[in-house]
DNA sequence: TGTACATCAGTGAACGCGCGTTCACTGATGTAC
DNA sequence: TGTACATCAGTGAACGCGCGTTCACTGATGTAC
């Protein structure tokens, strides 16, 4: 039964945003187009009216998660002229490197998530994390003070430190991921 | 045609090394038990005369692949008697972020390799993971100087930040990979 | 505005394929005497 | 030290299963007149 293209684009959007969270729950590979599609609401033989090849999905899956990300760093009520806001960025690392974080990775970091899974995925889709890494990199530094590029180096340092933390701590013990989020949150040495 | 205990243990050796590195090269999915035997030189059939599943191996792979890491940051030459040798944990951290180590997983730190595939990994694997990554902020630690919390804190964040900035090389394209690894070479901000 | 018809979003069965795991079998190894 | 026999490492076929992808079909949507 066609549905109209006003539905077929909601479906696109239900389609990319079950993929942005189950890609990050489960992995690229285990990450199925059926569960995806199942939890669209939709069967999977129609998942090749929206997406030419898995990978086209995870392509657009993975921006749709760096948009959620980026859009938490420059929230549109205080970034109205591109100021440096540090409170913004605080809050912004103090809720990347929490529990909350660790524990919900379908709602969080797509680097956190999905560096090493992505590392093994084709150029294509290597070139869509790159962009979206840079933009965040992008909004961390615009909330720090110095030289552009004293800026955009802290940032990457920083990004680097919390992704890396935080996939440490969802791959070990309890005990052990409270050691290496409490080292991380202190200020630099 | 059965074979001696020794070339058994020879055996259980090789595929061990050969699934250390499929594993980290490939993702754990998708380094197949059938892939790891016949690097190894054997038929996928005999693969149970060694583990009961496939996660046994796993966890025994990342035991020698962190092992590898330990090894490489306390060169039995160098630290005999336990004293800190700064030159030791830089060595150990310019070839950490070198372009070498991106561009070799199979030989790499699992922590950049395989921190994402273990986070949605039982919990027998994930604790082998735990005990490497403090085996290896132990050696790093070792080499720091500062009180004991102090020591085991940096190490924490040190490690954090490069396994995330491989983590981010691997998974980008040329460019983006030099900015990151270029920007976790330099000294604390 | 109505009518006839082409389009195509979504369904559900089916495809070939590789996965982890099991199994009957082989024949050299290890052991009991 | 020899001999008879049980053990078991390794082989290769086979198992059920889920994967990405394809396909014939349905019927509401969009369009041409």
């Amino acid at each position: 039964m066609r549905v109209s293209q006003a539905e077929k684009e909601k479906s696109r959007s239900r389609i990319i945003e079950s993929a942005a969270r189950l890609l990050r729950e489960r992995g690229v590979e285990a990450a199925s187009v059926a569960d995806v599609m199942s939890d669209a609401g939709l069967t999977h033989g129609g998942f090749y009216r929206h997406f030419d090849t898995k990978e086209a999905m995870v392509r657009a899956a993975l921006d749709s998660a760096f948009n959620q990300m980026v859009d938490g760093l420059n929230p549109v009520d205080r970034s109205f002229a591109g100021e440096a806001s540090p409170d913004v960025l605080s809050a912004f690392e103090q809720s990347y490197l929490s529990d909350a974080h660790v524990a919900a990775p379908g709602l969080g970091c797509p680097v956190a998530a999905l560096a090493g899974d992505v590392g093994r995925a084709g150029e294509d889709v290597r070139e869509t994390f790159a962009q979206g890494v840079r933009r965040i990199v992008a909004g961390m530094a615009n909330q720090l003070s110095g030289s552009k590029a004293q800026r955009q180096a802290r940032a990457w340092r920083q990004l680097a430190m919390m992704a890396g933390a935080v996939a440490i701590a969802r791959a070990s013990d309890p005990q052990t991921a409270a050691e290496v989020l409490d080292a991380c949150r202190q200020p630099r040495s």
